[in-house]
DNA sequence: GTGTATATCTCGGGG
DNA sequence: CCCCGAGGTATACAC
């Protein structure tokens, strides 16, 4: 990894226009080429950047990256006052635990806490759509798809919708209803699901989790 | 903006639980107190940190960065390679052009452009599910509201399709029709659009933006 | 503050 | 390769 702290003016053309105007910034350019240009503030996110794959050419006050979409990113060096590399290795990567994933296999392992009756299909049930997350029979033995995210919002009934369109075109699966289980679901969201008919369902991750754990502890 | 090279391990526990093991990285402290661990690449995002506010306890072998709201960063130091900090002082920012809201602006002054005898009513006209971008009434005074987009593809749609939904519920605006308008719109969008009775119209934005900028010359 | 939409979103997975 | 969905999305903007 390479950190230039230089006095530099930048511009970006690519899927917009950018400029930035003349002031003391980091560059920091990475091991895979990418580029990005740091203020002191404003989160994590940079500036300016650009992605790799890119090609960078390094001119005496200019540095010029392409990237092969032709976007392009123009540094202006007015003054470089620092300028260090350092090899960092290969990371071994960040491990994740707590995603809506984790939802998904405890709600598939108990369906029934979304509606009495329900009942495991498949999980990852296959549209040309997408995946429906869970398919489920109810009591009475008709289709459900059941659509988990951490929060329930309007792209979330927009979504469930799209696969519930998709699978009622099918004879041998119609009629197919729908829920929305999450741990919130904004009023709107709630407003369009039973604006289409599709039951909300809010979800207590925690009170799950901490009852799967009890169950491990049983048994 | 303070550069710290060192092998570190690092645990986050807030939104989700995330773990990363002993390796060399870099970590970026800036003025407003954010702190952002980064790998030698994948692209600018750094693989964990913490937004401002938090607050920052550096221990002998550990940092310990605390929010607000309760999410906690331990940042495990078994050996730093170099500190250095840098004044950079505040930028002056990035100047964007070519973003919606600019096309919004350039369209909400010419309506016109989209179709004959368009007529501005209101700029972000408020639905229950959010607003629409422009309310417009065409020639024969019926309501019309656009959506406008960079790329107008299916989601697109469907927010548009959302919007008249809901629109059409009033007896006093109904019947309200919809056009898509985007610099590009892709042809599944296009066909969703048009079985919905919604039209679609590509804007030339550069020439709009050089027609805006000769009228400015000329007066 | 809440809620919605945008983003040079980034990133990863599946066809 | 593109498409789609998730994200500790972040960020801006309107109400």
């Amino acid at each position: 990894m390479r950190l230039v702290v230089a006095r530099c003016s930048v511009t970006y053309e690519g899927r917009l226009a950018a400029h930035l105007p003349e002031a003391i910034r980091l560059i920091m350019v990475k091991a895979d080429g990418c580029v990005a240009i740091h203020a002191d503030g404003g989160a994590y996110k940079p500036l300016n950047w650009m992605n790799a794959p890119n090609t960078m050419v390094e001119h005496a006050d200019r540095w010029e990256v392409f990237n092969p979409k032709g976007e392009r990113l123009l540094i202006t060096m007015h003054e470089v006052l620092s300028d260090e590399s350092v090899a960092l290795g290969v990371d071994p990567g960040l491990v994740k635990d707590g995603v809506e994933l984790h939802l998904q296999v405890i709600l598939a392992e108990k369906p029934w806490v979304l509606e009495e009756g329900l009942n495991l299909m498949r999980r990852e049930y296959p549209t040309d759509l997408g995946p429906v997350d869970l398919m489920c029979t109810d009591r009475y033995g008709a289709l459900v798809a059941v659509e988990i995210k951490r929060r329930g919002e309007l792209d979330s009934v927009e979504q469930l919708t799209r696969y519930l369109d998709r699978l009622n075109l099918d004879p041998r699966l119609r009629p197919v209803r729908g829920i929305l289980a999450a741990q919130a679901i904004t009023p709107q969201a709630r407003l369009l699901a039973e604006a289409r008919q599709i039951d909300t369902v809010e979800v207590d991750y925690d009170g799950l989790r901490e009852a799967e754990s009890t169950e491990l502890r049983l048994f």
